[in-house]
Order: C-alpha cells, then sequence, then structure tokens
DNA sequence: TCATGTGAATTGGTTCACAGCA
DNA sequence: TGCTGTGAACCAATTCACATGA
C-alpha cells in the first residue's frame, strides 16, 4: 500500500544501494549501483536547477556555492553537500559551471527522458493545470485530460480534448503515459488513481486531499492545500503563544531574525 | 532571508526555544504553549484530521492507533507517537475518542482562530484558489483578492471583487489578513511578496517557483509544482536505472514490493 | 488482555571544520 | 589564496520494544 510520500520529507528510503564513492575499495564486496541521494537533496536540486537556469539566461557561465546557495535559500555547506551527491563537477578556488551543473542535474533527475502527463478532473484546478501548456520547462507535455462530466467530453482545452474517465486505462496506455494528475474532488480520487495504476502509470501527483492506496511500484506525491494552510496556522498559534507567554525572546542574541543561526 | 520551508522537511527550525519540556511538574493547568512538535509530525496532525472528520462523519466515536494509522497511510508507532505530543489522550487496551482527538488537533494546530487569506494574481490558479471559496473547512476564509490587470479590477471573483495590487498593504492591514497566497507569475512574486509583509501579513503560501526573501517573522511555505514532477521523474529514472543494471534484487528477500521494507 | 505511551536505539539529514587542490 | 569536497559531529525524526494501565 505504499505510503504517501507527502510533505514533509517522506521516509521510505528503498533500501537503496549507496554509493559508489569514489574511495571506498577498502574492504571489499560492498558498493552496488549509483548513489543513494536524500530524498530532501533530491527536491532540492530542482530548486537548484530553476535557479541556475536563471543564471544561465543572465549570461552567468560560473557560481561559487555561496552565490548558488543564497539564490536558493540554503546555505552553502548543504548545498556542496547537495552537489557532492552528484559527483565532483566544481573547480576549487573557484566554483562551478552553470552548464555542467545543469546538465548533471538534469541527468540525476531523468529529466533527459520524457514524462507524459495526464490531468484527471477538468475543474478549476484542471483547467489551470492543463493551461500550464507542457508543464513547467518541458520535458513533461500533457497528453491527455480526463473527466466526468458529459459536458465537457471532447471540448478542448489547452488544445488537447477531454476524454471520458472510463477510457483512463485505455487511453493512459496508449499515449504512455507515466505521470497522472489527479484533481478531482476527493471522493472520486481513489477511483480514478486505480485507473491511472491500470493504464500503466508510473507515478501520481494527487491534490485531492486523500490518502491514495497504491501499489508498491506506484510513486506518490500530494499537494494538500488544507494541510499547508493548517500548518502555517499552527505557526501563527505557536507565535501568538510565545507573545503570550513572554517568551518573546525568540532572536536572543543580537536580535538577528531568525532562520540563520 | 528566512530559508523557504518547502517541500522535503524544512529544516529551519527559527531558533525555536524547543523542548522547554515543562519542568512544569504535574502541577496544575499542564496544557499551556506544549513545546516543539516536530515539523513532520504537524503536516501528519493535518492529515490525521483530515481522517477523523471524516471517520465521524461516518459515525464513528472510537479508533485504534492502527486503524487510524493505516486510513492515514502512515505506520502505527508513528502515529501514536505524534499524538503523544498533543497529550494523553487514549484509553489503554481501548483507543481514542474521536471527538477528543479532534479537538485536540485543532486547538494545536490554531484552527480555533480564524485565519483571513488572501489570493494575489487571479489567473487559471487564482480563480481556483478563490473559488475554493472559503477554503479547506472553513476557518480559513477568503477576504481578499488582488490582481494587476486593470480589466479584473473590481471585478467578482468568487463574490469578492478583485483590488490592485498596489493596495495589498491597505487592505490586507484593513481586514486582518494573516495569509497571503501567491498565485502570480514568478517575475511579481518577491514585489507582491514585499507588499504583503507590508500589509502585515504573517504567513505566504507561495505558488510562483521563486525563492522569496522575507524577514524572518514571516513564514512561508511553497508548493511548486516543477519540483514535485521533476522529483517523480527522479524515481522514475531512479526505477528504470535498476532494472537495467540487473541489480533489481532490491527487494530481497520475500521479493515484496518496494517501498514497505 | 490489549492498545496506548514512551524511553532507547536507529536511521536519516544537516552542519561543522578542515584537508586538498586549482 | 580561495573555494570545493567530505569525514566527523551533531541534531531531528522514525522505529523498536516494552512497561503501563484501563
Amino acid at each position: 500500500m505504499a505510503a504517501q510520500r507527502g510533505r514533509a520529507g517522506g521516509p521510505d528510503a528503498d533500501n537503496a544501494p549507496t554509493a559508489e564513492m569514489p574511495a571506498v575499495p577498502a574492504g571489499a564486496e560492498v558498493v552496488r549501483s549509483r548513489a543513494a541521494i536524500p530524498e530532501a537533496a533530491v527536491a532540492r536540486l530542482a530548486v537548484y536547477l530553476r535557479v541556475l537556469s536563471a543564471m544561465a539566461e543572465q549570461g552567468a557561465t560560473t557560481v561559487s556555492s555561496e552565490e548558488l546557495s543564497s539564490a536558493a535559500g540554503v546555505n552553502s555547506a548543504k548545498l556542496r553537500k547537495d552537489l557532492s551527491y552528484l559527483g565532483s563537477y566544481g573547480t576549487r578556488g573557484v566554483g562551478y559551471e552553470v552548464s555542467v551543473l545543469v546538465g548533471q542535474i538534469e541527468r540525476t533527475l531523468g529529466l533527459t527522458r520524457q514524462h507524459r502527463v495526464a490531468v484527471v478532473g477538468i475543474g478549476n484546478l484542471g483547467h489551470a493545470l492543463a493551461n500550464y501548456g507542457g508543464f513547467p520547462g518541458r520535458g513533461f507535455p500533457v497528453e491527455a485530460l480526463f473527466d466526468l462530466d458529459p459536458d465537457l467530453i471532447g471540448v478542448p482545452v489547452g488544445g488537447l480534448p477531454v476524454s471520458h474517465v472510463d477510457d483512463i486505462p485505455k487511453v493512459c496506455a496508449e499515449r504512455q503515459i507515466s505521470i497522472g494528475v489527479i484533481a478531482t474532488p476527493p471522493t472520486a480520487a481513489q477511483s480514478v488513481c486505480d485507473r491511472l495504476v491500470a493504464g500503466g502509470v508510473q507515478c501520481i501527483l494527487n491534490f485531492a486531499p486523500v490518502v491514495l492506496q497504491v501499489p508498491g511500484h506506484v510513486e506518490v506525491r500530494k499537494v494538500d492545500l488544507a494541510v499547508e494552510l493548517q500548518i502555517l496556522s499552527f505557526h501563527v498559534a505557536r507565535r501568538a503563544d510565545h507573545v503570550n507567554n513572554g517568551s518573546l525572546e525568540l532572536d536572543g542574541a543580537g536580535g538577528n531574525g531568525v532562520v540563520v543561526r
């Protein structure tokens, strides 16, 4: 049933074989295939990639860990550690070549492949998603749309006609969809999910506020507005409590902002 | 500059006076602000809350950690640990009373307060958000909408007229907005963010693919479609690699699916 | 007897601090 | 001289396993 990977750093960690760590030879066997990049680092790599792309557009050819990390909102040690999972592509005393990093991150994230996307549920959100048109920075073309509403079937949205949810398995298989996006009401989500899985979809991005049950080989990520808002609510409440309790020291020495430390 | 709290278990930890573990003995009105619930647990509490609400609607009055955890897609040990941060509200040998749990989680997440929301950027996504109408399960009423487009100003969306982004500080202050939702194109996001902060907003939910810079007292959470898709892409690629490498042992003993372990 | 609640062990992730190299 | 790359130390989160109490 594969637990959701949602929000906060899903654990999961399939016994991923660890690094071919250059040094390793020591003992004996060990080693396996590729390197186990921590889940948390993967998420950040995607952010670095975006920042780097922006920098490249501005004509930058080189960046230091300091520059890149501050643009990405992390500290430089973490950035360097994250990049080290890719291998050693920096130049000591200098920094990283932007184009090299972009290439390596893309390769690592599997962005050299195409990942065909289907969107299910063409309501407000589904519309928004369908109109993203080719999704973020290409590589994720939307190739199928589905809904239940007879009035929508056949209507083109973002240039693509809507199909009926009953056809999900067939259409997904035909069009080799690898990522299914669920933007339906919660009640429909599980059955849609089952059909996507039947259609051979490997990953699901779920916007519906339900915990999906999927077979172990399917990867699920959840985007949950209510959860996000409630987490923010928690922080507001906590802050308010602190103030009430008079323990508003909070930023003790030097009154720096926060985070920093 | 407060790092983003985004995706995978934002660390960050504003120097939150962690574990001020109630040295406060058995004494009196324990409860109080209760210290340091791990960020990761907070996100899950929101999920438990939803599951519990659904159960309550179905008439359930009691639930065991086993039932609740499987419905929420986590293991029961984690669930019990999470609930223990709230205090001891279960009955050994029996389980938890649904209504008590709902109440405690709501209290902990600060859902007894109202959190007025503003949505900035009334495009496809902004429309979708505005029409959520009162956001997830009330408690998060949308009280202001903003856009740049003159054709939109004054037009009601989801029953609320759109104001101009220049008025963000004034309107947010007037209407006591505590949560700002940014659904603008990336280029506009930082300036919108600055205005929200000027308007006294305490939390920001950012859908724009940029890393926002905010003062330390403002909490930011990011929902980033591109990042989500790229993480999924990574997993697809990794899986493909494993197969190619013939190291598809992966599930050594017993050939269970994956994830599980 | 059974399921909660929780210390202790473990695992995963972050940060430090410095060796190594252009 | 810098800045990368990385062991080691540290801290957070998860899981284990069992004492506890209805």
